[in-house]
DNA sequence: ATGAAAGCGCTAACAA
DNA sequence: TTGTTAGCGCTTTCAT
């Protein structure tokens, strides 16, 4: 007749404590582990436990002040990549400190995000990983600002990963890794080879990452005294479809061009197939690089040209700054280098 | 001199009830909705919420009946595509059902996914989705047998999905994808080309996923008559390395074969390269084929001939049976199809 | 319509 | 070494 008898199972430490003869509070203190109990009663308590299946309720636990952290990751797809190689990152790190971690994807809807951080306010996680490049406008940065704050108010923080700062003053740990650097050091691999139409597939305008890899094919262009045809930019996203459809246009456009870079290796996938459907040889015809170094590079055919980015790392890296810090810790913001990862698909101009 | 003074931020839903000149239990009722509050009073709390900034802490409400459901998901490693859009699937479902979704790579290990399962039990989880193929060892049933029946103790709920089966009685939702179907409808497209000495680049020996499309090899064969030669039955695992290792020894060990099937996509784009850089056209002199449809096989080149796989639709099944259950549901056990997709890499034999 | 009090499952300070 | 009591932050009777 007790509680436990009709709802089986779900028994507390009050049905431990009965069945082993013992307060509640030695229940704990057992489970608990450090605190001096007799050997006979913790044998006692222990066969309850094992008898009744329990296991301590972690939200009860939470709020007694002894839970497990929690961390929440928040990207717009999973399924891209390089976003997947961050969030093994994430996982891994988030684990390795004995953290929980939550995912949710936004599939890019600013909406969805506000009310994910919302709830991750609520559970009180001790970070909110905001992942990948957005469009950098003032209602971007007064929205990230405000859950910024909300999150400190409640003693979290948030990390910015590969996604633009806030400017000084925000509560953020801001992670990211160089584009512009990247894309300038590929470019000018690129420039080096004698290319000098080099046609650039894009992501969104307004897309941070998108602009940063664009500006520095533009300073490579510059350093080496080109000034780039406006009309070898080219704007999509940074889906596969996106490369394959930009790539056939400008093949069919007649665009003139002995090379081409994607804003990345999706982008280039797509690319080269638009390529080999056009009968088009890489490099021998045009040459093609992309950006990420996707594991999949190397089996693209040619292999991939590529920018290395370290995804995992990033991820590591951005558990660890934000969980490694005290109230005290100024606010961080790493840049992580990146290098460009020579393979077949770019040869010398023909 | 209140808690809140020294505590910035972490206010309780006592600090709104003081500053609005309520009672706790008026705020819980205005914040909880549907509840007969005079507009003055709500006005006022509402305030007092906006003004502190608060969120009732979820855990807190949880422990008192109202929390936000969880849902847990665990493979070996979300890097790979395929499973990165069952997680994505899972994902999606999840909040739409207004579930938190709580990951965890397991890297293979039992042991994490043991500890990660109990984790999940502790927080209350209402289900936990296991994904992906396993040997399948008296050991494996036993342990996951155990980890069945404590999810149900708690009123969760244990979900294989991709994985093998437990045998009657065991409280388990399964979803699974039909393999060896699949591999067998592959295979016979390969040999209604002609071929008849068919390279199987498979996975672990004991990995059921693995054997599955192994085991649609060999009948593919034999429902015509024919019994595969042992030697072309070569194993790995599902890594991109594996297949590109297994090809080459092939290549280099001599071993006569017309076509080759790949275990999974990953292993096909390793062939891929392989024979690529074996100086070998594909499908001029060899055919190739895959398994699981991952985006990228449409841009190796040849375009990769492979099964598809509903791998998203698989983790918001998972998601829907496990949480659409009541008590009295029986155990469901759901096969999904998979169809071949013909694409370029396998031609008629040479 | 609102407040006081009890309770959710746990831990910790305080006694004994 | 162990039990009693008082929280943790919230919801929900039960009164009023």
């Amino acid at each position: 007749m007790t509680r436990k008898s009709e709802d089986a199972g779900r028994s507390t430490i009050r049905d431990v404590a009965t069945r082993a003869g013992v307060s509640a509070s030695t229940v704990s203190r057992v489970l608990g582990g450090a605190y001096p109990v007799s050997s006979a009663t913790r044998t006692r308590v222990m066969r309850a436990v094992r008898e009744l299946d329990y296991v301590a309720d972690a939200r009860a636990k939470a709020i007694a002040g002894v839970g497990t952290p929690t961390l929440a990751f928040v990207l717009e797809d999973i399924t891209g990549p390089s976003f997947a190689h961050m969030a093994h990152g994430v996982e891994r790190e988030a684990t390795r400190l004995g953290h929980l971690c939550l995912v949710c994807s936004t599939e890019g809807d600013a909406r969805h995000e506000l009310e994910f951080v919302e709830m991750m306010r609520a559970q009180r996680a001790a970070a909110v990983i905001l992942v990948g490049g957005t469009a950098d406008t003032p209602e971007y940065r007064d929205r990230t600002r405000r859950m910024a704050d909300s999150l400190a108010s409640v003693g979290s923080r948030l990390v910015l990963c590969g996604r633009p700062p806030l400017g000084p003053g925000a509560p953020v740990t801001v992670i990211e890794y160089d584009n512009e650097g990247g894309a300038y050091a590929l470019v000018a691999h690129v420039l080096t080879q004698g290319h000098r139409r080099v046609l650039f597939l894009g992501g969104k305008p307004d897309h941070t990452t998108a602009q940063d890899r664009e500006r520095g094919y533009l300073a490579a262009h510059r350093a080496r005294g080109i000034e780039p045809d406006p009309a070898l930019l080219l704007h999509g996203d940074f889906t596969r479809d996106s490369g394959h459809r930009l790539m056939r246009r400008a093949i069919e456009a007649g665009l003139e061009f002995t090379a081409v870079v994607a804003a990345t290796d999706m982008v280039a996938a797509g690319a080269l197939t638009a390529l080999h459907e056009a009968g088009l040889d890489v490099p021998g015809d045009i040459s093609l690089a992309g950006y990420d170094d996707i594991p999949f590079a190397r089996d693209l055919h040619p292999a991939l040209t590529t920018v290395h980015v370290p995804y995992e790392e990033l991820g590591r890296l951005a558990v660890r700054t934000a969980l490694g810090r005290t109230p005290e810790t100024p606010d961080e913001h790493l840049l992580l280098g990146t290098h460009v990862v020579v393979r077949d698909s770019v040869g010398p101009v023909s």
